[in-house]
DNA sequence: ATAGCAGCCGTACCATAGTACGGAGTCAAG
DNA sequence: CTTGACTCCGTACTATGGTACGGCTGCTAT
């Protein structure tokens, strides 16, 4: 059967281990498909919904949140898909923001440090803030 | 004595539990001060250590390497520091790209699903790279 | 038909960064 | 001088997201 693979092919599709997959099937993110004799196979459905919790991590969202969205995705409740989506939009903007202020203090940081004459380069003034 | 705090009080003062205090005290993070009768006062430094080590955290520092920046910053081997600012702000700048490409994605999804019409709202393919 | 790689399964273990708990001692106010 | 809050200490437990191990089985190529 085309476009099928096999647990690893599925896992090195989306840069994860096969131990990962089964992590994930485990927490029921993934389901576990009917196997053809003794081995499963996975098709794009299972690739794009991977993807998609990858994606999902890397939003900041946990893997608990994304069971729920998950199971969000065949509902149309779309207030609560609006007020998740809200509340990481900000998380991730203060998130954003506080890495941007770390950045600075790195920059300064490297800066300071860069100029070969001083002796000492204050690290723990570096990150005072400004 | 002045500026003498007890362990609540330096705690408090960073926004931090008493634990964590003592948990880094474990970890070699932050000394513990001879006690003054059976219990130990904490002074400016001590506070000073102590926000660094929550702002370097911010900054993406495992407390691994924090312990490192502080045996560092009494040295002036500014190489290493100068390597290790500028590793971080390289993974910085990676992150904060990742989360702005996330912050897309979910304007998108709420974008998307704010219309009341449509009955399905596709969180999945929200997440779609474009 | 047989070797050997994959897949399957359950269970155990890992790293990171705390958080909780319980007992014993201590300090300060009333 | 008692009460109550706080400290100290060691040990154990937690959450999150995996990663590893070992036995068994079945598919496939030689």
């Amino acid at each position: 059967m085309k476009n099928a693979m096999t647990i690893a092919g599925l896992a090195k599709a989306v840069g994860v281990g096969v131990e990962t997959v089964r992590y994930y099937q485990r927490r029921g993110l993934l389901e576990v498909p009917q196997a053809i004799g003794a081995v499963r196979h996975y098709g794009p459905d299972d690739l794009r919904r991977l993807s998609f919790i990858r994606r999902a991590q890397a939003a900041g969202f946990t893997l608990e949140e994304i069971i729920e969205l998950l199971a969000l995705d065949r509902t149309e409740d779309r207030t609560r898909i609006h007020a998740m989506a809200a509340e990481r939009i900000a998380a991730l903007d203060s998130k954003i923001h506080e890495l941007e202020t770390s950045r600075t203090a790195l920059e300064r940081l490297r800066a300071t440090c860069a100029s070969g004459k001083g002796s000492a380069c204050p690290i723990i003034e570096a990150f005072d803030p400004r």
